[in-house]
DNA sequence: AATATGTTCAACCGCGCTTTA
DNA sequence: CTAAAGCGCGGTTGAACATAT
């Protein structure tokens, strides 16, 4: 039967995004809000697949995006998060405000990946490499994950946890490790596909009437008021750009996409 | 300075699940 | 109930950049 594809091959752009198409995918949603990717390029007047826009939106033009190299802090929770729900990158990012499943894999396989290597973990399983001659199917990541916890700090010394009453500790600046992995709850919302109760900074961008509650003086600055404001955004989290702006309610009121 | 090799990460692809008609 | 369309996920690719020779 085969399936359609999303979109015409014919006549759409591929390869890297220019300043100028991301001028007009940031101005449409500011001004419409995300819905119907499909009709997004044609609205917006970009020769691009609908699937490409809602990527290059979600991955790198949306505002609450932190930019840079993952904390120490994010990065042990993302080891531990992968420990109990494997290579469920968008379960693990909905851990981690501002960061997106593509960071996390990136992050996972160019960085993580290795350290853990270095220091004799199977990245996969979370185990020592020197102990995986275990029985037939005596690992999974949600088993394994509570009695090999794995640590790291700042210098990239490693260490592996075989109890289950330390867990997750890190130390008084893993705050958000801490809570997250302290919180069964969480996990368990994670682990059965329920919605993410952590990040609460961004479920989905400003819909129509998320921006008919902001006024002229808190509606996103347009390409026309300022043309460096998306390098701006690239580079700095949402207060440093002026998103601040929108308030708690705001924000909240922007999540409700039908 | 030139070239080779390694690393990073934005973007694409294809698949499966969900929703809709 | 079924098929098409939409959506989101995870794996992979390749261009750009960094480092080594």
């Amino acid at each position: 039967m085969g399936r359609k594809p999303c979109c015409d091959k014919l006549g759409v752009k591929k390869g890297p995004w220019t300043a100028e198409e991301d001028k007009k995918l940031v101005n449409f949603i500011a001004t419409n809000g995300q819905c119907c990717w499909p009709a997004v390029p044609k609205l917006a007047g970009l020769r691009r697949c609908g699937k490409s826009c809602r990527l290059r939106w979600t991955n790198y033009l949306r505002p609450d995006l932190k930019r840079g190299l993952l904390s120490e802090d994010e990065e042990q929770l993302v080891i531990d998060l992968h420990a109990r729900l494997g290579n469920r990158w968008s379960k693990i990012a909905a851990s981690l405000p501002g960061r997106t499943d593509n960071e996390i894999k990136n992050h996972w396989n160019t960085h993580i990946k290795k350290k853990l290597l270095k220091l004799g973990i199977n990245p996969v399983t979370h185990e020592t490499l020197n102990k995986e001659s275990k029985p037939e199917g005596s690992c999974s990541h949600a088993e394994n994950s509570a009695d090999n916890n794995i640590t790291i700090s700042s210098e990239d010394n490693y260490s592996t946890n075989a109890t289950t009453t330390d867990n997750c500790s890190t130390g008084d600046n893993s705050n958000l490790f801490d809570r997250i992995c302290n919180d069964e709850s969480l996990l368990t919302s994670l682990w059965l596909d329920e919605p993410p109760l952590v990040d609460t900074s961004w479920n989905s961008t400003a819909t129509p009437a998320a921006t008919d509650t902001c006024n002229n003086e808190t509606r996103l600055p347009s390409w026309e008021d300022n043309s460096a404001w998306l390098l701006d955004c690239q580079d700095f989290g949402i207060i440093d750009f002026g998103f601040d702006c929108l308030n708690e309610n705001d924000l909240n009121t922007s999540k409700t996409v039908a």
